[in-house]
DNA sequence: CGCTTGACTCGCC
DNA sequence: GGGCGAGCCAAGC
């Protein structure tokens, strides 16, 4: 793990961490805020591994389209909890919810 | 050390 | 709205 790769990680979980309740962001966006608007892909291994590299609210992240990640069965009963709307089981109302950050 | 895979996105049909 | 392909980068094997 280089210094640079360090760097996005820490860059990428401090924008995670100021998303408010309630809202959510999506790959593009976090990518984008810190400085990579075309590596939402990285935002999302980032992601998958940000448990290990500390406590975020990852599960307030999603796809562009608004899609809840697959496979992550806890994700949506957190979100519900936390008021976010839906549009359907996998998704959220991305319209309304997304993060102005 | 190289190839594959993936919690992505965007343009086009 | 949904399917396809290309671009991008790091982690795993």
């Amino acid at each position: 793990m280089t210094k640079m790769n360090r760097q996005l990680i820490t860059d990428v979980l401090g924008v995670v961490a100021k998303i408010p309740l309630g809202k959510v962001a999506t790959y593009g966006q976090i990518a984008a805020i810190v400085g990579r608007p075309h590596d939402a892909r990285l935002v999302g291994r980032i992601m998958h591994n940000a448990s290990k590299y500390g406590k975020y609210p990852c599960h307030r992240v999603v796809t562009a389209t608004g899609r809840l990640v697959p496979g992550w069965l806890d994700q949506r009963p957190m979100l519900i909890s936390e008021g976010v709307p839906f549009r359907d089981s996998d998704h959220v109302d991305i319209k309304r919810c997304r993060w102005q950050g």
